[in-house]
DNA sequence: AATGAATGAGCCTTCATTCAT
DNA sequence: GATGAATGAAGGCTCATTCAT
């Protein structure tokens, strides 16, 4: 309710105060802190989602008084935002789309790549696999954040593949081709992830160790290139 | 875990003496508040999931009382398993997954049927959607429920679509392989469901009318008949 | 922040929801629990202003719940507006502005019995006095309510004395004389009650026992007759 | 009561090693950050009232540390105090009470130069005028700083007031009188400032220019005049 | 059988204050 | 001397649940 109306000074209070509420100075004490905030929070939006997280699990967890997220932060919902580009960051870092390769691989090659590079990063372990959690939740229940995040990182990502399936695909594809391809490709990925716990319950002889992601890569670059080679011949 | 770890809800009180926790008498006005129950948690759970979900919100659209939940089905987390057991039958009966199809009909078409029966079962709206979008909360935190559903109505359809792609295989095709091809198949059609709004964002053009759907069906079935079709040549 | 965009349902749960959030039901059960907690707001609210009042400390005296001034009134403020109606309907029930005299009487007499009833109601103790606290500060912090107030209360009264004034004035008077006029009778009432705590040091032998308001009403009286007949004379 | 007795804050600290908590040094930086400090503070706590002023806004305002107030004035409380102090010396220092009138003046002038003066004090602007706002609020919540006001400052002026009324209500007038009559006086003048929030919400058209003061002073003086003449034909 | 007023734990946030640097 | 990161108590509010009726 509006009783108080009397606060014309507030916005002094919130938009300027907190010193280094934009940008975190590396080095510096608060800065340590604002890292395991972040860390910590991976871990428990990962485990229990936004809503169901509390900013004291998250700050006991962290080792941090229960107004550190507040005062680092403003509040819960613009931590869970720096937490989900932290991740995103970590996880591109760890696992980059072309794991290396030259841009001017084989196309075959590159596509191979950047399954593997895709599998690796959403079935690691630790801060990357919170990253995956997180992603599934917003697909749920999308949050401010995620227009954020597919400006910055996810459409980078998908002109990545669309441009190698474009060269599979040759110059007479349309480009609403190669933009359906690109989601088959990436659903392909995404469903061992996302579906687990179904594919964990239909093949309980399923497991997700290095071998396998690798196995797994193997099937969905063959049973995509062959898809796509054949569509090319087909125009 | 149990849809939700954060609030002691699940003590599993088969208690006092609630008069219809067990069964519903269909006929009764008990059993119809239920019903309206029911079908108002779907849509609640469905739009902000199970945490966000508030008995009042669910009362209130039901028309009943704020203690009814508590009344008819012990707590919010029976409501849920009811609601979730409801809603897959309801799918289910609208869109059976050969599509009338015969038996003996084409492997070809045989799959592109399942692949549009599919489609359009995530894709309806209103009570069926419903189930779509608590399956996919299920898919993050599943619950007891998940089990029982895979082993009833998922794993029949599992094998279905299994035995079309064997067809599709040849004879010399290994079981892992046309696993794969099934998890290839069916992943292409839940990427557009699940990940529904980072696609919005990539290609805000990009809509789920019927038309549309039949043109995803298309695409999904020439690809993936494409690939396994190549496979079987390659073995 | 807006994280939590998904809660499009929450409207039914603040709009309906709460049974008789508009009006109570005099007699019920529910009844006595909204006078208690009106009771005791009016005097905490009084006592220590809105703003530091907390909701604790009303339901701790008013015998309630924490949760009961949520579940009655919605939040702190709504209560607040209630306290604020109820008071001055208290105030009012026992002062009313006439003083039982007849609307025909000399004007003279309707306006010593209007200062009188104003200084009564203003002076009075227990909840009565609460309001006149409340009022003043709404002069400092005017919140939502007072619109509400002077609509509903405050003006209807100020009509009642600007009529008695005219009378006093004469019919060439004009009607921003009438106003100034009006205003200079009410400022003489209210201020003994604004600035009593530098009365009080002032002139430490003032007291405010009915009688010493009996006298303050009739040197207020003649002073203001005094002067509205010779600005009537000076037209 | 002191300013607020609902934080533990009073705890008359003569502490510890600040280095300027009783004198400030005129000159120095430091001096320069206390009188910033004061400013800002005269303005928020005249705005937003002592509570509802944070720490924050006040040294951002000041353009200093949010510890600066605790290092320079103890608490937020002594602060207030030091605020009170330097808004009525400004107050008066800007409108003497007599207005440049000569003490032989008629008492007719006299009065009217007195409410001139005291209605110009109220109304004008900036740090003047919390001085004003500052008062209103001693009044709900009167401070140990009330007495000392009121001996200093109030005081003096009753006197003046009193004085020029006693002329006019000539040798036989009673002390009681007198003061009756100069709260008459005083409080007309008041009461467009304390009741402002009313008043505009009555009489939206009535705004405070300095034609309107001018107005204003003019009928509070005729009728103040006329009343006094009026009673001293009375006696 | 069904209601709805009442409960109390718990949540996020705010804020004056402190203390190591 | 001055800073600002960190503190912890406290506030308003929400919500699933209970229980007298």
């Amino acid at each position: 309710m509006i009783v108080d109306n009397s606060n014309g000074c507030f916005k002094y209070a919130f938009e300027m105060g907190r010193p280094s509420l934009a940008k975190p100075r590396l080095g510096s004490a608060q800065a340590k802190t604002r890292q395991q905030l972040i860390a910590a929070a991976a871990a428990v939006f990962a485990e229990v989602g936004f809503r169901a997280a509390t900013v004291r699990a998250i700050c006991d967890r962290a080792g941090a008084n229960i107004a550190a997220i507040n005062y680092h932060f403003g509040d819960k919902g613009k931590l869970y935002l720096e937490v989900l580009r932290f991740t995103q960051e970590e996880a591109l870092e760890k696992y980059p789309t072309n794991l290396g390769l030259k841009a001017d691989a084989p196309p075959e090659l590159r596509l191979k790549a950047f399954i593997r590079s895709f599998l690796f990063r959403i079935f690691d372990e630790g801060p990357i696999a919170w990253h995956g959690k997180l992603m599934s939740r917003e697909m749920i229940e999308p949050t401010a954040a995620l227009d954020a995040l597919v400006a910055e990182k996810i459409r980078p990502q998908a002109q990545q593949l669309s441009s190698i399936i474009r060269e599979l695909l040759g110059p007479s594809a349309t480009l609403r081709q190669s933009r359906l391809c690109g989601m088959s490709v990436v659903s392909q990925c995404l469903f061992y992830h996302h579906c687990r716990p179904v594919v964990s319950r239909l093949f309980p002889d399923q497991k997700f160790t290095r071998n396998d992601i690798e196995n797994l890569a193997e099937h969905i670059a063959s049973f995509s290139i062959a898809a796509i080679k054949q569509l090319a011949k087909n125009q």
